[in-house]
DNA sequence: AATGTAATGTTATAATATTACATTATATTA
DNA sequence: TAATATAATGTAATATTATAACATTACATT
């Protein structure tokens, strides 16, 4: 997705290669994707915008108008704990992680806009939070760091409205 | 707060100062620190442990049995407006500004054994943060950083209780 | 086939947050 | 000061997000 306007690019390929990776990844970790896990991975890759639980329930409704909120969660527990997957805690919503064989120190842009979530490599940044963290004598476990703004492609359009009105 | 062994500090100074700081801010903003506001406010400073919503309302209800819930959230959408506190998105939960005064690019640091946060001063990493979203063409408007880990205090608890078994 | 473990089904409920509209307090200014 | 506008609070209802508890089924291991 980095630096490519969402618009030009094919999806489809993204949802295979993400199953391609998760399959791979689960089969190495000895994990089971399970229909009900695939299913609601596949649903959450349907875009890239970060999607909460009760519309994937929605989604699945469709197919299986029983399922439960529980459902929801537990595969999502799952593909969490998997690495497939990240939660976005300002948003408390969920999106396909774009990195999942390589332990990511990741940083999430969040589009303000259209909603749409990237994902960039941050490894210098990690470790900055980490010698701060040092510095402080606490000892990081888990970090998260959530960037909102407005991506490349809403930019362009604002930009492109704005000149249309002079 | 900072590198401070929670233990030995004195926590009523620490509300002292953040009222009359909150006080002074809201009056060079103009903003109105009204009774309930200024009482969730010290609610929320009662320690440095971050709070939920439903927990200061059950707090509240000490005082006024006919506090609901949007009571609460009003005071902490004032109070987060006005700069005074923090949300941690990763708990739900609200903590004391530590420094208010200041445009702050902080980063907080949550002990996941003693539940105290603290805050700590981030300029370069917000900065870094900065480039890299630029270097991906995203225009950042608000940032997120949480660390979840081990305090200082409860490291060194932890080493005690080590050696204590040995 | 027997057994233990993991996954799912099912129901209920907990925890977090917002909407809508009425009322009261405060600020503005005629 | 009285009239008016704006901000804050009261009150009730409801929306949204997440988990607990226990039964059943599927799968893996022996
Ligand atoms: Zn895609
Ligand atoms: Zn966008
Ligand atoms: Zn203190
Ligand atoms: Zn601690």
């Amino acid at each position: 997705m980095s630096k490519i306007l969402v618009a030009q690019h094919n999806h489809k390929s993204c949802i295979k290669q993400a199953l391609n990776s998760a399959e791979t990844i689960c089969k190495q970790k000895k994990l089971r994707l399970t229909p009900i896990r695939k299913r609601i991975f596949e649903l959450i890759w349907s875009n890239h915008k970060a999607v909460g639980a009760y519309d994937l329930l929605e989604s699945l409704h469709l197919e299986d108008p029983k399922a439960k909120p529980v459902t929801i969660y537990r595969a999502l527990d799952f593909l969490l704990a998997a690495g497939l997957i990240h939660k976005i805690k300002s948003l408390n919503a969920f999106i396909g992680c774009l990195r999942p064989e390589i332990s990511h120190n990741a940083m999430l842009l969040i589009c303000n806009v259209c909603q749409q979530t990237d994902e960039v490599e941050a490894q210098n940044i990690y470790q900055n939070i980490c010698q701060i963290a040092e510095n402080n004598a606490f000892l990081p476990q888990n970090i998260s760091l959530e960037l909102h703004g407005v991506c490349n492609s809403c930019h362009q359009i604002q930009e492109i409205d704005l000149n249309n009105l002079s």
